[in-house]
DNA sequence: ACGTTTTGTGAAACACGGCTAACTTTTAGT
DNA sequence: ACTAAAAGTTAGCCGTGTTTCACAAAACGT
């Protein structure tokens, strides 16, 4: 069951947030995408059933699938976002773009281009949000 | 109006179809992009409406506005796969990954990613379909 | 412990962009 | 000119991902 832009979306949000704070909850997710709550619970609930998340009591967690997904999706932003950076966009126009690009490469593709750009340095998946 | 991702598309393929052969008909486009011809039916009607295109009695071309639009399209497309292909990946995939980012950014952020790489030569309207 | 506020869910609707199927219109072969 | 094929349109459906609105459940202040 592929995933699509949106979810990959909602797993990298996830993840930045429990780096950011710890636990996540829907409402965080909602806040930081800029979606409703109710977008977040139908997203949730399909998301927990290919088995990208698990949803406790009053919290979202990554389970190891999703969460290679979102260290993934994450390190594109970060490089694209880097690079926009770079030539000369500002961190505000660079974040919203690069949340798109993220999306189009395979893995495979992603990684070639990266290695010729050369930017591994501030593509990791180490990188603070 | 914004135009969506498939409508850049649409006017993206009449653009280039136009190059080719022409002038161009619904069924070109559909072949070219791989839907139906009654999606390009329902996406034709759209595009006339906002002014993007005109439809003669066998026929589609661009407006002014339309044009814009495709040639800034082509030329991102143009650029994004020749840039993977530098990177080494196939022109197959490059072409399929590149038809994604080229709606990712604004003009003036594009500018600013091909000035810094540099690759005015290769991502010019003029390159043949 | 109670009531208020916050958070999460469920139902119904909408926009979008595709599809198929049936139909109409145009083109082209003979 | 007639018929058959090709092209275009229309109507209706589906999946995805939103929304709003109403409600349920949990958390929190006092």
């Amino acid at each position: 069951m592929a995933l699509r832009e949106s979810g990959e979306d909602y797993l990298e949000s996830i993840y930045v947030l429990s780096k950011r704070q710890g636990t996540v909850r829907s409402i965080d997710v909602a806040e930081y995408l800029g979606v409703t709550k109710a977008s977040v619970s139908k997203a949730m609930a399909t998301l927990e059933n290919s088995g990208y998340v698990e949803m406790g009591k009053r919290d979202v967690h990554l389970t190891e699938r999703g969460l290679e997904i979102a260290r993934q999706m994450w390190e594109r932003h970060c490089f694209f976002v880097g690079l926009l950076e770079d030539a000369g966009v500002s961190p505000e126009v660079a974040s919203q773009e690069g949340c798109h690009m993220e999306h189009c490469l395979s893995e495979e593709s992603f990684e070639k281009l990266r290695s010729m750009l050369g930017r591994e340095d501030v593509a990791g998946p180490t990188t603070e949000a």
